[in-house]
RNA sequence: GGAGGGGUACCCAAGCGGUCAACGGGGGCAGACUGUAAAUCUGCUGGCUAUGCCUUCGUAGGUUCGAAUCCUACCCCCUCCA
């Protein structure tokens, strides 16, 4: 058994805010067994490791003996988030939902345990409340507590637009909490808002308010903007381990130890050993080796990690061409093909400008050896091995 | 319903009759340097059967030797007034 100062270290990891603090450790001090909620929105099944800071926060509560509940809003889903001002979020058929839940379950369980998560759908409950019951919800929080929130107060001062149904929408997911009766909710800062009105709810329905653990949003591989599949700065938890390693090689050293911090299952005092090490002239590099290699063996496995990495070290470290690569085989004219036309017809390059490029800024090479002749023709009847850049390989034939 | 402003390449943003495949910035890619780091510096950033040709400045027409730039109609966005 963890000790209330053990959990409640555990649990303030990497955590932006907890709310309210000492709620929480009476909670602890009880022993019981508290239900962790945490929500998330069917729209999109692929998961990134950003995804997952919340799902480690969950398990690290699962292993302090705790209750993992993970919602699925299905119901929401079906309506479509109208949260922002970008383009309205489709709405979703029940199958599409369900499929994607099922692709959830997969990704998650590779972080939680199983046996001890359970998986609740939000439309359980939804489906039945009746206009009457939902007026009641409605009548349970106040248009000055909503324009609170951020976003509304800013839009409401502004003149613009706030739909009736986007007040709706936090209610509902604050009702969530209620049907559950979530000791704990877990979301990212940006659910802040949202959070706090399940506490709200909760205490309007007569049960003790959730406490609130809000985690930071992980920034992308450019370490600047939050990690999303939109701006190209991830790492899917589908990402195979050759992309893993690779990703995670590119961030920068500062970037590395926020990642520690939300991504790793290590102590808090192995990290800070790892930190002395590299002040005391440790290569980050190494360091950043291992993250890679704990990330990848928990997406795929030991094996995986391994192989990747030594396959990074061959590629990067020493500069080898590596043993697989994309192989393909092209039709020639006149016994020859252009290089240009090699490039592209291998997917090493869009368009045969794009390759003219290439081969004017020394990218190309071919068989190992840098060309930047535009009007060289590969002969037909080989095979060549071409590069473009640091990491484009492959295997090309050229049919006679 | 009325008044005004605007839609330009992946994004932002100049251009406002020829010298525009379109300044500049961001992003991206490549090269140098490295630890494939990061930062920095340099170059590139429509396409093609390639020293020429073709397509692109909201859409469709028109004027002109010539239009992203002028005219007409249409579509969309924003601001103010009602």
């Amino acid at each position: 058994m963890h000790s209330v100062k053990e959990q409640m270290e555990v649990i303030r990891r990497g955590a932006d805010e907890v709310i309210v603090e000492v709620e929480l450790e009476k909670r602890l001090q009880t022993g019981a067994r508290l239900r962790v909620k945490a929500g998330f929105d069917p729209t999109a099944p692929d998961l990134h490791i950003g995804h997952t800071v919340l799902i480690n926060k969950m398990r690290q509560f699962q292993q302090l003996g705790h209750e993992a509940l993970f919602l699925i809003g299905d119901f929401t889903g079906m309506i479509g988030d109208p949260t922002g001002k970008s383009a309205t979020r489709p709405a979703l058929s029940k199958d599409e939902i369900l499929e994607n839940a099922k692709t959830y379950k997969d990704q998650v369980f590779r972080i939680l345990d199983p046996e001890q998560t359970e998986i609740v759908f939000n439309s359980t409950w939804m489906d039945k409340m009746s206009a009457a019951d939902l007026i009641q919800l409605a009548g349970k929080h106040t248009v000055a507590r909503m324009l609170e929130r951020d976003d509304f107060s800013k839009r409401y001062k502004g003149n613009r637009a706030i739909s009736i149904h986007e007040f709706l929408y936090p209610l509902i997911q604050g009702y969530d909490s209620v049907a559950m009766k979530a000791d704990v909710e877990l979301g990212g800062t940006d659910q802040k808002f949202n959070l706090l009105v399940g506490r709200q709810l909760q205490q309007a329905y007569g049960q003790q308010p959730q406490i609130v653990v809000t985690m930071p949003l992980l920034e992308g591989l450019d370490g600047v903007q939050k990690m999303s599949k939109s701006l190209g700065n991830y790492v899917g938890i589908t990402d195979p381990p050759a992309d893993m390693f690779g990703k995670l090689m590119s961030i920068s050293d500062d970037l590395m130890w926020r990642y520690f911090e939300l991504l790793s299952f290590r102590s808090a005092t192995d990290i800070a050993a790892l930190q002395k090490a590299a002040g005391e002239g440790r290569n980050p590099r190494d360091i950043k080796i291992e993250l890679a290699m704990e990330i990848i063996e928990r997406f795929h496995d030991g094996a995986a990690a391994e192989k990747a990495r030594d396959e990074f070290i061959a590629r990067f470290s020493r500069g080898e061409i590596p043993d697989e690569m994309s192989e393909c085989e092209l039709a020639t004219e006149n016994g020859e093909l252009g290089i240009a036309n090699v490039l592209r017809g291998a997917g090493l390059t869009a368009s045969n400008a794009e390759g003219f490029r290439m081969l004017q800024q020394g990218a190309v090479r071919v068989d190992g050896v840098k060309v930047a002749d535009r009007d060289l023709a590969l002969k037909a009847g080989a095979t060549y091995i071409i590069q473009v850049g640091k990491r484009k390989f492959a295997k090309v034939s050229l049919a006679g």
